[in-house]
DNA sequence: CTGAAAGCGCTAACAA
DNA sequence: TTGTTAGCGCTTTCAG
């Protein structure tokens, strides 16, 4: 059924079918007509004909490493709640934390099918760039803080610091790094960089072997946990880059007869669910991750409709959340 | 940039480059050419012109009720990870557990946009009948099993049988229950049932005041606790149908002094990774929900090539993993 | 307010 | 193998 059958079937003519569903001009009569109509065949025109058209998709291109991550989950929930409002829909690619995946997606959205593009990206090559440049869409960056792209971005240079400061304040004075691939700007770079900050502004010095690289989930936290207790020296306290890592960091640190906080305080960036019922809970700082999303998707729409718009770099703030993990009276 | 500027530039007819794009007959000559031609220019086709004539759009529509779950994620991994093998991408739409949102989503895919629809749904009402009956296209139900309907889905019953029998077996004769709206016709009502019968089974008499429905987290499965040990009588295990709802009775019954195994199992569904870090580690039964995924995509894309296809229901198996939540010597 | 007609970018049947 | 041509279903002038 299309729209010439359709109007027949109405007795109208094509445009003023073409109109009712694009609000132009029509008489009452007409719209009646048209309303059964729909009743009775349950005609809808064709999108695809229509952005043939109209050059205008109503589609967004959702890239991201992977569903599986609370956070990736919690942001494309934020994307979604905002592009539903405006009749918009959503077009996901999983890139399972392949970079070049990322790539060929952003080639594939470069030209054809989406109005814009939401990346939800942990590294920034030089490729992406080049991409980047190359889009006909506006693309909106969330995660990280890019200077001449627009961004969503978290701080998670503060939240790290804070929370390991925290730790120190409470007397820790061997601090342990448990964190993610440096390559990964905000993540594992400015997590870091955080983490050192609180820990030299305290005027401690850190020791190298204190310092472990982990994958984003909690059998490798565990490992990693297990390689910086081998040492002679021990840490007594551990941040850890994501609640994942330090849920399986607590893990090891118990079952080789640690106790926590007492013996080893533990802290970790997310607020996810799993810091929450841990064996022991586990001190976190929020991200805002489902307002970054909702965020971005109203960047990219106000982008979408003025495509001359300067671009901006929209960062949100943190809180932090003190759970037992480290819950020891302060030692000025 | 369309395909006649661009054949002009590359210096070859329209058919040609549509030949290219599909291929179809053509000489290397030309091939090189083309080739050479969208090096320089960028070109490629409109993917809606192309859906137009071909009434293939290559997007299949996913609904789920939400990201933020486990489970969600890891079947739209799955998914995703078979439709990208074949070329096609994946619309989303999330419901938010709202089942007319379920229904609006089926008729805005009903006869656009996409060429098949997968619906992680959790009801099934009069209306999901009525829709599905009139969509166009195939669409794939996981999760549920429903005469009629193409589905691919899981052992419920079977899980949360063997769960709660491995529990009397060790000893219980005083089981509760805390499940999820029976609406739901699998985590809800398969899972309460397979609860039920294992008790039979076991000669026991279920008590009413041991029955608790709770939503979908870890804080109703917190407050439930509450309610189920606000009782005289006390249960000596509760079976879960949610590791969330699991996690959550169990951060109560620690806090009221209970111990785990000793005074009250604990054992629920789902294989998340809340359960395996969680204070106490919580037995659980794998679904495979990431090959749930794979599966219903799998079956999607036979149905598009071959629309009689007779409808068939696909039931994926589970797997008990035993933990301490459960760790009781046996007594037969 | 309305309808006829042109044309969006592409594919596919046809004749060469 | 190739190019010409007729649409796919829709929107949008334009003339009424």
């Amino acid at each position: 059924m299309n729209i010439s059958d359709f109007a027949k079937i109405a007795g109208v003519s094509k445009s003023a079918v073409s109109r009712y569903f694009n609000d132009g001009y029509l008489s009452n009569d007409k719209r009646e007509k048209i309303e059964q109509a729909i009743e009775k065949t349950g005609y809808s025109p064709s999108l695809s004909a229509r952005s043939v058209r109209t050059r205008v998709t109503k589609l967004v291109g959702v890239i991201l490493p992977k569903l599986s991550s609370e956070s990736a989950a919690r942001v494309t929930e934020g994307i979604s709640s905002v592009l539903s409002e405006y009749g918009y829909e959503l077009l996901l690619v999983t890139t399972s934390n392949n970079y070049h995946k990322e790539i060929e997606s952003l080639e594939l959205f470069r030209q054809n099918r989406v109005d814009g593009v939401i990346l939800l990206s942990t590294v920034f090559t030089d490729l992406h760039k080049t991409v980047l440049n190359k889009m006909r869409v506006p693309v909106i960056l969330v995660g990280q803080n890019l200077k001449g792209y627009n961004c969503v971005c978290h701080d998670d240079f503060g939240a790290s610091k804070s929370l390991t400061k925290l730790m120190l304040d409470k007397g820790a004075v061997e601090p342990a790094y448990i964190g993610v691939d440096p390559e990964d700007k905000a993540a594992g770079e400015a997590r870091r960089k955080g983490f050192e900050k609180a820990v030299s502004e305290a005027g401690l010095t850190l020791k190298k072997e204190f310092i472990e690289i982990a994958e984003f989930n909690i059998d490798s936290g565990y490992e990693k946990a297990r390689h910086l207790l081998s040492h002679r020296s021990k840490p007594d306290c551990i941040f850890c880059a994501t609640d994942s890592i330090a849920a399986g960091a607590m893990l090891y640190c118990r079952e080789s007869g640690l106790r926590i906080p007492e013996d080893i305080m533990i802290a970790a960036v997310g607020d996810s669910k799993i810091g929450k019922i841990a064996a022991v809970p586990i001190t976190t700082a929020h991200l805002h991750y489902k307002t970054a999303g909702s965020e971005a998707a109203k960047m990219l729409l106000s982008a979408i409709k003025q495509p001359d718009l300067i671009p901006r770099i929209l960062q949100l703030d943190f809180y932090i959340i003190e759970r037992r993990s480290t819950e020891k009276s302060e030692t000025v």
